[in-house]
DNA sequence: TCGAATTTTCAAAGCGCTTTGGCTGAAACC
DNA sequence: GGTTTCAGCCAAAGCGCTTTGAAAATTCGA
């Protein structure tokens, strides 16, 4: 069933038609109902293509996604991802992958832009002076960026949640206890967001005049492996520390490897931390010792950028808005007072 | 710049461009070198959403996701679509993914077909008698199964791991290592690979005369919280299992959180198999005590499939094709033999 | 009641591509 | 030399929708 047949059978002309499913104000009323009544009884859908073709919308949200051997998709994209689909779903939009490589990143970005493939698209994982923040906004096209840059000369829409406060937060709350050798089992340093969570150690523990030495400081990409070889290095020290803060769980998975080995017991003679971005699949409340953590759900994230998504396609939102989210601290069995 | 500019640039009809581009054969070679070299120099692309409606192909690779307050995508999917990205990009294919609910999900089918959004769909996580492969059979889109259904009295296309003979393999292993109480803690019971891989334990077992009670078998969702408490069940029996089979790495987590808990040692006191599904962020060799593992890796399965959808797009596979991969068991230090 | 203003509807022109069917000129055949 | 054949090219007709510009129908004001 396509355009032509239902106006035909409705004996009205196809812009008619058209206009009356597409809400247009120049139809009187009693024919839209009629119209709207008729495609529904029919199952009448337009085509996709045809439309994308003659609006040059797309009715599409795109990702351009990271590949290659080397490369993984961590997890946390589809926690994203669902999020971001439970809004989609709700409202006629689907998702396109384009999968690059790192280099033609820039070539398929300017690619799905020039085909109008995707109306919209989304960021992740920005870093520093992100150069495809730059870009889309060069190119014009709606876009938000889940996290943000730093050292970009202009400023652009995003979502993001507020790592450096958690890692405040969560860092005074050692100092607090007691504990003045802290370390940080960090994510990949060119990613803003371990910057961030970074300098909010940072600067709780400067505040209370405790040192966090490159020493104690690992910056890694999140996985259990990575987890156990940072803490193991840094257990390793004369002055071992005596509270570990960490920006996954899935690494904290291997600091507990790392500290069974070592002997050593949680909180008793380590206190953790660790932040959490709610996977259903892994829970703090269920590790070894409760996990306490800085949380934040990683798919309501997504849902919001739909939903923020939607409304730039819409035209409903504007200009370089950002948005931050606060962090809960959960304090939980692993940390503890300090050993005197 | 479009075909139009393009051809008139080349003093040639549009037709004549578009079939050099395409590859016809009516289209003298000296012009179509012309014509590929004015095009590459020019960044001439097709507007996809015009071929699209041109020709009726998408040239996009459709999932259906389930998303919904409950249901959470597993991070293997991820993993999949990693490898199916890795084909994809190399080929001009996207991805499209739609979310649905369960209940919309024959309808959300049903659109993606009726509108030709996409020339293939994979399917993941089959369940018996999967109606989704009854319908997408009867819409006649091309499509593939990544695992396999049962009782459907019809052939379709898949692509599935040997899980039987993985657990056959695995549960064998640990009979011949004097193992009589042997538990197997699977992944969802609706889904068939967990029943293929029971089958797989069973008949290894059976066959040496050793018993497989539902009292020791828990089949659910597979995250390190279920891992934990069916392990905590079983482990409380009055006849406590010498060696557990696991479907999951993530729910051995649980196990062997569930373990330490009971003060039970790794393999001293039971002994312990998973199936590896090659996570990069979780490695077997990395679990406390190296986990021996059935292994097979998702992400290839995923490159494997594109592949396959690739060709039957291009008409270059058709029929009902089986594929059924052999999976690894690799001993590790999580097995010894059975205390006497 | 008549012309103007306003609604409501329509025919037709795209959007950028593929593909059908036909045309042209040169080579091949008898 | 005249007729076929065929390689190589082209004009034009879609694909199914939106949108422009104009016409028809209706309402309104005086």
């Amino acid at each position: 069933m396509n355009l032509k047949q239902l106006s035909r059978m409705l004996d009205l002309s196809q812009t008619t038609v058209s206009r009356a499913l597409n809400g247009y104000p120049e139809v009187a009323e009693e024919t839209r109902r009629r119209v709207v009544d008729a495609a529904k009884r029919h199952g009448y859908r337009p085509n996709p293509s045809a439309r994308r073709l003659a609006t040059g919308k797309a009715g599409m949200i795109g990702y351009v996604m990271p590949t290659g051997a080397s490369v993984e998709i961590d997890p946390h994209f589809v926690e994203f991802l669902s999020g971001l689909g439970d809004y989609a779903r709700t409202h006629e939009l689907d998702l396109a992958l384009s999968p690059s490589t790192m280099e033609d990143e820039e070539t398929t970005y300017r690619r799905i832009v020039a085909n109008r493939q995707v109306d919209a698209v989304y960021i992740s994982s920005p870093r520093p002076k992100d150069s495809r923040i730059r870009l889309l906004n060069e190119l014009g096209i709606p876009f938000i960026v889940h996290g943000r840059s730093e050292g970009l000369d202009f400023d652009y829409p995003f979502l993001d949640i507020d790592n450096e406060a958690a890692f405040y937060e969560a860092a005074r709350l050692l100092v607090q206890l007691g504990h003045r050798r802290i370390a940080l089992i960090n994510g990949n340093p060119d990613q803003t967001f371990a910057i961030h969570r970074e300098r909010g150690a940072r600067r709780a523990m400067t505040a209370s005049g405790v040192e966090l030495p490159t020493a104690r400081i690992r910056a890694l990409p999140m996985t259990e492996e990575n987890g156990y070889s940072a803490a193991r290095e840094i257990l390793a020290a004369k002055e071992r520390p005596t509270a570990i803060m960490c920006s996954s769980m899935l690494m904290t998975l291997g600091i507990i490897r790392a500290l069974r080995d070592a002997g050593l017991s949680v909180p008793g003679d380590v206190s953790l931390v660790a932040h959490d971005d709610v996977f259903p699949f892994l829970r703090p409340e269920n590790f070894p010792v409760p996990l306490a953590t800085t949380r934040s759900s990683i798919r309501s994230a997504g849902q919001r950028i739909a939903e923020r998504l939607a409304a730039r396609i819409g035209g409903l939102e504007e200009g370089a808005r950002g948005e931050v989210w606060p962090v809960d601290l959960v304090v939980r069995g692993s940390v503890a007072q300090a050993r005197t």
